[in-house]
DNA sequence: ATGATAACATGACAAATATCATATTTTTTT
DNA sequence: AAAAAAATATGATATTTGTCATGTTATCAT
C-alpha cells in the first residue's frame, strides 16, 4: 500500500495540508481497507474513531428516517474524507455508508490525526474549508428537496452522475445505482423513480441496458421541470 | 453597549473559547447593529466580510430557489454566530438573512477575528464543532424535507417553536410568523400552508388570534402523520 | 376613522406522487 | 441450465399537494 506523502489521493482533501512530517506518522498508522460492493462500512449509530480517505469506488450515506425509509444524503468518492464529523464530536455518526462500488479506502484513527488538529492550523483550517462547503451543498440539496419535482430532481442526479462520474467505454453511468437508490436520492417511492426513468426513456432522454443507463439526450433533461 | 469580555451570549457560542486578551480587541472592533422586523440583513450573493453575534431576536437564513420561491434553511437565535462561513471562504454567501423580530447583533470584521482562527486552536475547534453540528442539523432537514408530509413538517416546526423559543406570557408562540414564512420553511405552497393550520385549527390541536398561534395540544401533534 | 393594502381563508379543480397489485425481466444461486 | 430470488415495469386507484379564483379579515398609512 503506498504511503500516504506519495499517495496522490491527498490532494484532493484536508491531508494535502500536512506536512511531510505529519504524514509518515500518519501513513504509519493507517490502516487499508477494502469494502466490496453492497458492504456497509459503518452504521447510523456507530462511534467512529476515526476518518476513511476514499482511495477508488463511490459510496452512499444514508440516514433513516422515521417512516422506515432511507435517505442519500450524499454520495462520497475518490478523495473525499468520510467521517470528518468524529473528529470534532464524540457523538455517535448520524449517517450510514454503504459501497455501490467495490471501494478501497485508507482508515487513519482519531488519536493519531487529533493532535495535527490542533497544531497544525493550516490543516485545521483545511478542514474547516470542507466542512463549510459540505454545509453548503448541504443547503443546496434542501432547496432541491422541497422546492424541486421529483422529476427534475431525477433529471439533475442523472446529470450529476454523468459529470461527476463519467462514463463507461460505452457511455453508460459509471456508477450504477439500483432504481431504490435512485428513489432514496431523489426521496421518492421505488415504483415513482421507475415511472420516471421509465418515461425517461419513453422520450428518448436516457436508455437503458440492465441497470445500466445512457443519458442520450444531455440538453433536454436540463430544462425538464 | 457591552463589552464582549463581560457579555454573557458569547457563552452559547464559540467566542467563548476566545482569551480575554482576543476578546478585548475583538470588543473594540465590533460594531453594534439594530435591525427591524422585515430588513434584510444580507442577501444572496453578496460577500460577507465578517460574523455576527445575535445578541436578542430571530432571524432567517433563505435561499432563493429556481422556482422563485424562497427557502427557510436555518432560523438564527440568540447566541448564535451567522456568517461563519465568510471567515473560511471567500466566495460570497450563499443564503439570505431577514428579521423576523427586532434584533439586536454584533457585528466583528473578519480580518480582525482570523488571526484568532490560525492562532487559538482551542476556538477554531470550537467553531469546527459548531460548523458540524450545523451539517448534522441540516442532513436532519433534508431527510424530514424528502421523506415526511407536509402536514407532519408543519407539525414539527410548530413543536420546534415552542420548544426552543417559547410562548409569551398568553401562551402565545413568541414567534410570530406569516403563512407565507411558514410555507417557506416547510416547503410547500402559501395556501397549503395556510390549510393546514386552518385544519389544525378545526381539530382543536391549535388556535390563533391574528397570525399569533396557541398550541393547545402538543401530544397530538407529535404523532400527526 | 377610513380607505388602501396585504395577509388570510376557502372552494374548485388539476397535477404530482404514493400505494397496492401483478406481470415481466434480470440477476443470483444451485 | 434451471430454479429461485430480486429487481424492474406497469396498471389502477387513492392521496397529497399545487394552482387559480375569489371572498374575507387584519394591518397600515394617511
Amino acid at each position: 500500500m503506498s504511503k500516504c506523502e506519495s499517495c496522490i489521493i491527498k490532494e484532493f482533501n484536508s491531508l494535502k495540508s500536512l506536512t511531510r512530517e505529519e504524514l509518515m506518522r500518519v501513513s504509519a498508522c493507517k490502516t487499508g481497507k477494502v469494502y466490496k460492493k453492497g458492504h456497509v462500512i459503518f452504521e447510523e449509530g456507530e462511534t467512529l474513531n476515526g476518518v476513511y480517505c476514499v482511495r477508488s469506488g463511490v459510496c452512499k450515506l444514508t440516514k433513516l428516517s422515521e417512516n422506515g425509509k432511507d435517505q442519500v444524503v450524499k454520495l462520497v468518492v475518490k478523495g473525499d474524507l468520510l467521517g470528518k464529523r468524529s473528529l470534532v464530536s464524540d457523538q455517535k455518526t448520524n449517517l450510514s455508508a454503504v459501497a455501490l462500488n467495490d471501494m478501497e479506502m485508507c482508515f487513519i484513527p482519531k488519536s493519531e490525526i487529533m493532535s495535527d488538529l490542533s497544531k497544525n492550523p493550516k490543516f485545521t483550517m483545511d478542514v474547516l474549508r470542507e466542512m463549510a462547503s459540505d454545509l453548503k451543498e448541504s443547503d443546496e440539496s434542501l432547496v432541491n428537496m422541497a422546492q424541486k419535482s421529483v422529476k427534475r430532481r431525477m433529471a439533475e442526479i442523472l446529470m450529476y452522475s454523468h459529470d461527476n462520474f463519467g462514463t463507461d467505454n460505452e457511455d453508460y453511468l459509471s456508477i450504477v445505482l439500483s432504481r431504490e437508490d435512485y428513489a432514496s436520492i431523489v426521496g421518492t417511492a421505488t415504483e415513482s423513480a421507475i415511472r420516471i426513468l421509465s418515461q425517461f426513456k419513453k422520450e428518448g432522454l436516457i436508455s437503458t441496458q440492465g441497470k445500466r443507463i445512457k443519458v442520450e439526450d444531455y440538453n433536454s433533461l436540463k430544462w425538464i421541470e
